[in-house]
DNA sequence: GTCTATACGGGGATAGAC
DNA sequence: GTCTATCCCCGTATAGAC
C-alpha cells in the first residue's frame, strides 16, 4: 500500500527526497526519472520544466505542514499546553518526513525563499501567528512574562528543533554519537527537553507553579 | 587595503564565497578562477582538485571561529556572562562574515559534515565543550537550574542565533519585513534576545536574583 | 502516456606554451 | 606562476515514433 502506481506521484516522491537531498541545481531531472522509474521525457509531460516540478514540491511540503498544524494546534487551549503541542508538531511533522528539514532549508538558503514565497506567506498567517497569540495570551494572563516580544519568543520556541533537525551530524559529533547524528531515541527527547527549556524560559517567575509535564509516551520521529 | 593581491588567497576568498552562496556542487571552477581574476588552469596550480580547495575553504572558516571563540570565551568568568559571551560570539563572528552560516550550514546538508568532521571535532573539543562546562558549573553553582542535561542546554542555547542566521528569508516574511530577511538592527537586537530567553530558561527558580543585563551598546552585525 | 534519439551548452580537468 | 586550447562527460530540453 505504499507503492505510487501513477507516475506523476512517483515523480513528485522521487523529486522531493533528490531535491532535499542533494538540492535543486545538483538534481538532475535524470536521476528524478530513474528513481520514480520512469523515463526522463515523461517529466516534461507532466510538468512545465524542472522549476514548475521543483515549485510542484514545495507546494504540497509545505502545505501538508500547514495543514497538519492547523489541524493539530486548534486543540490546546491552555498556553503552556499549546507551546508543547507545537513543538511536538514539528518534532512529529519531521518525524514523518525526515527529509523535508533539508528541503525547506535548501529552499531558503539556495534562493531566498523565492519558490516558496507563497507558502510562507501563508505560514506566517497561519501556524507562526498562532503561535505568537498563544504567547500573547499567556502573557496577558500572567502565565508567561510580559517582558519578552511574542515573536522574537516564537522564533526562540521554534528555532531548537528545527536548528537540531539541519545540524544533526554536527550535534551527532558534539555529542560523541558520530557525524551519522544523534539517534532516534536522543531526537525525541530533546524535543521533549526544547519544550521544558523554552517553558522555562517563557514563565514569569511569580507564575503559579505549572502543573508537571505530562510524561507523553508517544514516540513520533524515526 | 582589501586587495588581496597573491592569487592563492584571492581563489580561497572567492571560492568560499560562491560556495556559501550556491553550495559546492553547483559552485564551478570557471566561477571560481572568473571571481578571483585569474585563470581556470591556476586553481590547480594551487590545490589537488575542486574537493582540495573546498577543504581548505572550510578549514580557514571553521579554524578562523575557534580560534576567535577560545579568545573571546577565555574572559568570562561568571556562567552568566559566558553564556552572553557565547552568543555574542555566534552574533559577532557571522556578522563578521555573513556568508559563514550558509558555508556551515551546507557542509553539514550537502555532506554529512563529512569534510568538516575534523573541524567539528575540534569545535566539539573546544567551544562547545566550554560552553557545556559553563553550564555545569553554574549548576553546581545553584545559578542554574540542575534538572537540564547541560549538553541539550548547550545546544538550545546555540540554536537560537544560528536557526535565525539561516532562516532569514522566513523570518523576514514572518515579521513582515520581507523575504530579504531582518534588518541589520532587528539582527543584533535578536541576538540579545536569544541571551535573555536562554537564561531565564537557564536559571534556578529560587536562585539569587540576577544583576540586570547589560546593555550591550556594541553593534557587530551586518 | 510513454518511450528513443538527439541537439546543444556547460562542467571538471589536463597538456603544454610562455 | 600564469595562460591558451582542448578533451570528454553530463546537464536540460525537445522532436517525434509508438
Amino acid at each position: 500500500m505504499d507503492a505510487a502506481p501513477d507516475s506523476r506521484t512517483g515523480l513528485l516522491d522521487a523529486a522531493e527526497v533528490l531535491f532535499a537531498g542533494r538540492g535543486f541545481r545538483s538534481t538532475t531531472i535524470k536521476a528524478i526519472a530513474a528513481a520514480a522509474g520512469v523515463n526522463t521525457a515523461l517529466l516534461y509531460y507532466y510538468f512545465p520544466d524542472k522549476q514548475g516540478l521543483y515549485r510542484t514540491v514545495l507546494e504540497r511540503a509545505f502545505g501538508g505542514l500547514i495543514t497538519e498544524g492547523e489541524g493539530r494546534l486548534a486543540a490546546a487551549s491552555d498556553p503552556e499546553e499549546a507551546v508543547r503541542a507545537f513543538i511536538a508538531l514539528q518534532s512529529a511533522y519531521f518525524g514523518r518526513h525526515p527529509h523535508r528539514p533539508h528541503l525547506f532549508v535548501r529552499e531558503l538558503i539556495d534562493h531566498g525563499a523565492e519558490y516558496a514565497a507563497g507558502q510562507l506567506t501563508r505560514l506566517a498567517a497561519t501556524l507562526f501567528r498562532r503561535l505568537c497569540d498563544v504567547i500573547e495570551r499567556g502573557q496577558a494572563a500572567g502565565q508567561f512574562r510580559a517582558d519578552l516580544d511574542a515573536r522574537r519568543a516564537a522564533i526562540s520556541v521554534v528555532s531548537q528543533v528545527a536548528w537540531m533537525q539541519v545540524a544533526r551530524p554536527a550535534i551527532g559529533i558534539f555529542i560523541g554519537a558520530g557525524p551519522g547524528g544523534p539517534s532516534a531515541r536522543w531526537t525525541d527527547e530533546f524535543a521533549d527537553h526544547a519544550a521544558e527549556f523554552a517553558l522555562f524560559a517563557l514563565r514569569a517567575t511569580d507564575a503559579p507553579p505549572p502543573r508537571p509535564a505530562p510524561r507523553r509516551p508517544v514516540r513520533t520521529s524515526r
